[in-house]
DNA sequence: GTGTGTGCAAAGGCTTTGCAATTGC
DNA sequence: GCAATTGCAAAGCCTTTGCACACAC
């Protein structure tokens, strides 16, 4: 819920209505624990509000990724999936045959984003990274 | 053209026919220097051979990137790029403003992936890492 | 000759957009 | 009240698919 005041909060201190439609979509990506995406957030909202709109949800999405509110990622899967700035945790491993997907720490990028600010003058947007590859199970 | 004879000797090697629409395609993928998209491919090719159909160059590269022979990367803008295997890993930075793609050394990664490996127990498939960012022109 | 591969056209997913109607401030 | 926001429907991308014909082997 801390999240969802945040960028609630922030919309409104920013000028933009709080319209249901965004506070029912802020919610729905708030209490997502992992990525979601819109046809995701359409569905859940969907089912307490049916007049809810699937290009709301883009329209929404879009605001908020503009405003620097949610990360866009996309997971391999062909579809772009959202999830909370406020929630930390932006990168992962995606395995790429059964789609688990696991958060890795920051700590152990940093060393390598720093390098390649250095060397290729370069800076690394640390909210948009994944690694694809395959899990234990998967591996066996 | 090196890469070229063996994604085509492979092909037939494999019992798969070497038609003249798999061949152009082939060295389309060849002769680009860095990641190509299924548009651009056909463009390319049907500029010689008008009655080339977008559907084969899907569906080539269906089989190439089933077959290991090329490998399959989403840049961030909504669309696959496709690249050939035999040109070696790269790994990219990725302008999200300019989109300017960079290569960056192999040697950069390793020591994060095997990281990685050992905590998480998760291979990293480093055919299939980009990051990005913000170029030094972009960040002016 | 035979079955793989192609061309065509149509459909499929996901996302965006134009426009009139609605509604938060 | 008025501009921001929504709903709807249609279109726009990129990609996939069904089917009859063509052609590599």
């Amino acid at each position: 819920m801390e999240q969802f005041r945040d960028m609630s909060s922030r919309l409104s201190e920013l000028g933009y209505r709080l319209t249901p439609q965004r506070i029912m979509i802020l919610s729905a990506i708030e209490n997502s624990d992992s990525h979601i995406s819109a046809e995701e957030i359409y569905l859940q909202v969907r089912a307490r509000y049916p007049h809810m709109n699937i290009s709301t949800v883009y329209r929404t999405l879009e605001l908020l990724s503009e405003l620097g509110l949610v990360t866009e990622t996309d997971m391999g899967d062909g579809r772009v999936r959202y999830h909370s700035i406020g929630k930390g945790h932006h990168h992962h491993l995606v395995c790429q045959k059964c789609g688990e997907i696991v958060d890795i720490e920051e700590s152990m990028l940093s060393p390598l984003c720093d390098e390649i600010g250095q060397r290729y003058d370069f800076k690394v947007n640390m909210k948009h990274v994944a690694f694809f590859g395959l899990c234990s199970k998967c591996r066996e």
